[in-house]
DNA sequence: TTAATGAGATACCAAATGGTATCATGTCAA
DNA sequence: TTGACATGATACCATTTGGTATCTCATTAA
């Protein structure tokens, strides 16, 4: 069906991709960066930035011969739209979101 | 690490099981009931049920013969946690969520 | 009691997944 | 120009995953 859910929830589905993640919110990294924070190869970090990419979750800049991953916010869209779905099943937790946006207009 | 959250987003990550989330959004289900409205056999929804019920997101209660699966609001929890935790990134969606919410209360 | 029904368990299979090793390409600097 | 560096691409491997077929068990109904 909608191939966007379908990439980003597959994305957000591994450990390591998780991570990634995180990383990337606290700033924009290369590969190289990256890998020194894993304990695997960089073609296995590679890999789960091809998913992370296809899951609309990052970007990637070239700059020289560098490649700047940057986190792609718009990506999520998809995932919380698809969770909004059931607002009235778990809107304990919504409303907590709910107050996180509050605080972060202040 | 936290096996909830792994659990929880690796049972989102597979499209059938964001069906049968779907599916129990609407009213609670037996096996057989689910297997009627998909085309792969009963052990197959079996499995996805497990893991399903692995990711926190559905209980089963034992009623005579049948087992009825139903909805568990609280196990999004963790999903939920991980994602406000970039609420500065993807706040315009979660302005979207908030509006849902908003429309919810009244 | 016996047969039918709803569900769990296991063995098996093909494909996807997460990883490595290795080689190729483009760019920066001396 | 030449070497070092950052990255991409591919082949390969073990494990996990999503599926079927089949067997067993428990409960309901005739």
């Amino acid at each position: 069906m909608d191939p966007k859910i379908q990439n980003a929830f597959r994305a957000l589905a591994d450990p390591t991709r998780r991570d990634i993640v995180q990383m990337l919110a606290a700033k924009d990294m290369t590969i190289a960066q990256l890998t020194e924070r894993f304990d695997m190869t960089r073609a296995a970090v590679k890999k789960h930035l091809t998913v992370l990419s296809d899951g609309g979750l990052i970007t990637v800049e070239a700059k020289g011969r560098e490649r700047i991953n940057r986190l792609e916010p718009k990506g999520i869209a998809p995932v919380l739209d698809w969770l909004s779905y059931f607002d009235r099943f778990w809107d304990d937790r919504l409303s907590n979101l709910q107050e996180a946006i509050e605080r972060n207009k202040k």
